[in-house]
DNA sequence: CTGTTAGCGCGTTCAG
DNA sequence: CTGAACGCGCTAACAG
C-alpha cells in the first residue's frame, strides 16, 4: 500500500519512506502493472485505439503522429491496427479495443455499415472518425474542407480558361472521393462548362490504375487540356502518365491540379498546383477532440471540425 | 465460469448451453476483459511494444505496417510509440510498455546508451532492434545491407567514369549513416580515387539541410560529377538544388544515387540510380523473429538478420 | 502517516 | 458437464 501510494505522488507518506521504496523500486527492476491498475471498473486504462485504413500511405502515418503526439501529451498511449480498407478487419479491431478497456476511439472508417460503431454496441467509449464521415453514425468527426478545396482548384483551372478538365478519383463509395467530385462538379456547373463523362474516371485506387485511367483519359477522341486529380495516388498515376508520353515526343502539356501534395512537384515536366493540407494536424485534431470529450470538457453533441485546404500555385 | 468456457472454445460446455451463452453476449454487448484476463502471471498479454523513431518518415509507416502485419496474424495487437530521436521518450516508452506488459518489444533505437535495454532491466520480455544495432547490447537484430548498398551504388558511378563523388548523409552518429559512408569509402578506396572532405557533408537530418548541403556542395571550387545520397532525405534536398540550377540555365548534369527510393523518380532531371529495399518487409522479419523467441522456436544466441537491397539503374 | 480489507474480471483447480 | 473457491496486482475505503 505504502509502495503504491509512493508511486502514485506519494501523498501521506513520509518523505524518507518514499526514498527508501523508490530505491527498492530502482534495485528490483520494479514496474507497477498497468493493466491491474486499471482493471477497477472507471479507472482508465491510458490507452487509445486507433485504426486507420493504410499505413503505408505516408498521409496517414503523418496522421498517427498526430494523434500519438496528442495522446502522449495527455499521458496515454496507442494501440494501433492497420484495416487496410476491410470491414471485417474493423470490426475486429474494434472489439479487441474495447476488450482491452481503451478510454477512447479514433477511426479513419472503411466505408461499411455501422452497426459496428453504434453507442450502445461501445459502451461508454467515445468515437471520433477522421477523414471520412460513416452514413447514419452522428458522432465527433475531423474532415478536410474536401468540397471546397476541389472547387476553388477546379475554379484556378476554369479561370485560366480551360474547358475541358478531366477528373481522376476514387471509387464513389469512399466518401473524400465522393466530396471531392462534388467540388469539381459544383466550379463546372457554375461556370456552365459541361462535364463530359468519357474523360471523368474515377474508379482508381492505387497508382497502377491511375496510370491506366490517365492513359485512356489522353487517348479519348478529344482529349482535355487540364487533369484534376483527387487524391496523391491518381497524381502520381496521372503525371507518371505524361511523362512517359513528353519523352515519347508527344506534343502533350496538360495543367494539373492535385489534391494532395507530394515531394518535388516543382520539378514536374508540366506545372502542378497542389491543394495542400496537414494529416498530422488532422490527428492532433482528432485527439485533441477525443481528449475533450473524455475531460468531459466537451459540448454536448457531436462535433464537426473541418480543417480548412492550401493552394498552392507553381 | 460456463460464459468464459465458452468463449475459450466451448470445450466441456453443451452445445445448447453454449448457444444460449453466445446469444446473451450479443444481447449484451459483452466484451471480455483482456487485460484481466492476463492478469495472471505467465498470461501473455497478447501486446507487443513497438517504439519507431519517427512516423511522418514514409519508411517507418511501412515499417510499422509490415510489424502490425505479423502481430495480427499472431493474434497480437501493437502499441505505437514515436521516439522522435529522443533517448528520454524511448526510456519513458519502454518502461511503460513493459509496465503494460507486453509480451515483446520491437524497437528502432535512438543512438544513446542501452542501459535501460538491459536483459536485467527488462526482464524476461525479449527485444528485437530494427534498422540499428545499440552499442555492447546483443540482441536479435534486423538491418539492412547497407555497406553492401551503398558500396554497389557508388561502385556504379565509378565504373561510368566518374571520380569526383560527392557524398550526401546523416550524421556519423547514427547507425546506418555510419554504415552507408563505409560502402561508399570502401568502394572509392578500392579503386584507388580520393575521397575529398570538400564535397563529403555528413550532418544533414532534414530535406532543407540537405539541399543547403548540395549548394555548398555544387558551390565548391572542383564540384563534383556525380553525388551519392546515403537516405531519402538527402536525395530530395539534393534533386531539389539541382533542379533549381538546371531550370537556372546551368549547365549541371550530375549523376545521383539514392539510397532509399521515392515516387517518379524517373521524372527527373537528372538521371537517378536508386538502391532500393523494402521496409515493410524489415518490419515483417523484426516481427518474426520475435516471434519466433516467442513461441520458443528460437535458437539461443541472438541472431541478425541482414536484408539485401536492389540498384534499380535509371 | 501506515496497514488491512475487499473486490475489480478472469481462468485454474477442484467438487459435485 | 457445471459451479464454487481462490488468487493474479492494484487501489478505494476504512481502521489504527
Amino acid at each position: 500500500m505504502t509502495v503504491s501510494r509512493t508511486l502514485a505522488g506519494g501523498r501521506n507518506v513520509r518523505p524518507d519512506v518514499q526514498e527508501r521504496v523508490m530505491e527498492a523500486v530502482k534495485e528490483l527492476g520494479y514496474y507497477r502493472n498497468e493493466n491491474a491498475r486499471s482493471l477497477r471498473p472507471g479507472q482508465p486504462s491510458g490507452l487509445v485505439g486507433v485504426a486507420i485504413t493504410n499505413l503505408a500511405n505516408p498521409y496517414y502515418g503523418n496522421f498517427a503522429l498526430g494523434v500519438e503526439e496528442v495522446a502522449a501529451e495527455h499521458g496515454r498511449r496507442i494501440l494501433l491496427g492497420n484495416t487496410g480498407e476491410d470491414d471485417a478487419r474493423e470490426r475486429q479491431l474494434v472489439s479487441d479495443f474495447i476488450g482491452r478497456q481503451v478510454d477512447g476511439l479514433i477511426l479513419v472508417p472503411t466505408s461499411g455499415d455501422a452497426e459496428h460503431l453504434r453507442p450502445e454496441r461501445l459502451g461508454d467509449v467515445p468515437l471520433v472518425l477522421a477523414s471520412r464521415r460513416v452514413p447514419g453514425l452522428d458522432v465527433d468527426t475531423v474532415l478536410l474542407d474536401d468540397v471546397g478545396g476541389a472547387y476553388r482548384g477546379t475554379l484556378s483551372l476554369l479561370d485560366a480558361g480551360h474547358t475541358r478538365i478531366g477528373f481522376l478519383g476514387n471509387r464513389s463509395s469512399v466518401f473524400t472521393g465522393e466530396r471531392r467530385c462534388r467540388g469539381y462538379e459544383r466550379a463546372m456547373l457554375e461556370r456552365g462548362v459541361p462535364i463530359d463523362p468519357r474523360i471523368v474516371f474515377r474508379d482508381q485506387q492505387d497508382v497502377a490504375a491511375a496510370t491506366r485511367a490517365a492513359k485512356a483519359m489522353f487517348d479519348a477522341a478529344d482529349p482535355p487540356t487540364a487533369v484534376f486529380s483527387a487524391n496523391n495516388r491518381n497524381t502520381i498515376g496521372a503525371i507518371r502518365e505524361i511523362g512517359r508520353r513528353i519523352r515519347d515526343g508527344e506534343p502533350l502539356h496538360p495543367a494539373v491540379v492535385s489534391f494532395d501534395d507530394f515531394e518535388l512537384s516543382e520539378l514536374m515536366p508540366v506545372p502542378v498546383t497542389v491543394i495542400d493540407h496537414d494529416a498530422r494536424l488532422l490527428g492532433r485534431e482528432a485527439a485533441t477532440l477525443l481528449f475533450s470529450r473524455l475531460d468531459g470538457t466537451a459540448e454536448d453533441g457531436p462535433r464537426t471540425v473541418e480543417l480548412p485546404v492550401s493552394i498552392e500555385f507553381p
